[in-house]
DNA sequence: AACCGTAACAACCGCCAGCTG
DNA sequence: ACAGCTGGCGGTTGTTACGGT
């Protein structure tokens, strides 16, 4: 620790009537000592009176903060789990940077610990791709990509458990999925369009470009401008993954529904129904085949295929 | 081993809304 | 109605850890 850090500012107490010496920067175990036994004693609130009370020569402020976002027993370390993140990404894309209303969707985290996920991690990605994170373009992107692979990871993730469980209980060898599985259910299945679902756009020159871009959005075209929206199916109350254990887990849980209230999913469910049932479609083959999942960009939001592609749509202007 | 760049995270700051006297 | 205080929130900054060269 420097003593920049442990500087020491002379301020005057809301009282006024004395001048006491209040500490800045980086917590001691010896004030987290302090503050933890006093809140477990007198309990939350009237943080000023509280620093104070308890000894501390903190702001009351400075209390609060050390508490909600580091001593409050409850609070979750670690890794973000995909579910997580996902969770994240959309309840971001519904409401922006109201990083407090989001964190109450996620028990354990902390508002400044999702405020910053998001600046590390997914406005690096935005900055990659050369668009502005609060743009729809990139939201679109978000979408298009990311969310498939945080649901493949899911997927991933559920079905190594699942094995791990049936390993442990018969000693079988646990081997990932086959590359052609198309189980039921199977989010890898369901998150690639068919071919003819496949962007196509036109130039302002009336030339026509495609994409090759399998989206669970498609381009659409009027006389002035070229959008990116999430398909709509015949029948939009059908989506394929309403009977999969994960995606209800995720979209249903007690994670994302206020006691007495819920949020509606709307953009994140069209976009999942919006995906379809197609079966071997020529991206699930280059999924399958393996650098989605275990590819060098683990810890990445989609891989360098995606990003090309994205670029591709984002250059040719729409 | 030293240096540098970057990611992750803790902490602070300023603003604002709600409450109270 | 107003002023002062308090707590909450979002933005920003500073520090540390870590990996690459």
């Amino acid at each position: 620790m420097r003593a920049s850090m442990l500087s020491v500012t002379k301020r005057m107490c809301n009282s006024g009537e004395e001048e006491s010496e209040l500490r800045r920067g980086p917590w001691t175990l010896e004030e987290d000592t302090l503050l933890t036994h006093y809140i477990t004693r007198h309990g939350e609130g009237r943080w000023n009176m509280l620093a104070k009370c308890a000894g501390l020569k903190r702001t009351g402020k400075s209390c609060r903060l050390r508490w909600l976002n580091y001593l409050k027993p409850d609070i979750k370390r670690g890794n973000l789990t995909p579910q997580e993140q996902l969770l994240i990404l959309e309840l971001h894309s519904k409401w922006g940077n109201r990083w407090s209303k989001i964190a109450q969707h996620l028990p354990g985290r902390t508002d400044n610990e999702i405020k910053n996920y998001w600046r590390t991690k997914v406005q690096k990605e935005a900055r990659q791709l050369n668009i502005e994170a609060n743009s729809k373009m990139f939201l679109d992107a978000v979408r298009s990509f990311w969310m498939p692979r945080l649901l493949q990871k899911m997927e991933q993730a559920s079905y190594s458990s699942s094995l791990t469980t049936l390993d442990s209980q018969a000693g079988h060898e646990v081997r990932p999925p086959p590359s052609n599985s198309t189980v039921p259910s199977s989010l890898s299945t369901l998150l690639c369009p068919p071919e003819s679902k496949l962007a196509h756009y036109s130039n302002p020159d009336g030339s026509e470009n495609s994409s090759s871009v399998a989206s669970p959005y498609v381009l659409s075209t009027n006389s002035n401008t070229t959008t990116l929206q999430p398909e709509i199916l015949e029948n939009p109350t059908y989506s394929p993954l309403h009977g999969d254990p994960v995606y209800n887990n995720l979209i249903w849980s007690d994670t994302c529904c206020e006691e007495g209230s819920s949020y509606d999913m709307d953009g994140f469910n069209q976009a999942s129904a919006g995906m379809g049932t197609y079966e071997n479609s020529p991206l699930e083959c280059q999924m399958a085949e393996g650098n989605w999942v275990f590819d060098s960009m683990e810890d990445s939001l989609w891989n360098m295929d995606d990003m090309w592609q994205f670029r591709d749509l984002r250059d040719t202007g729409i």
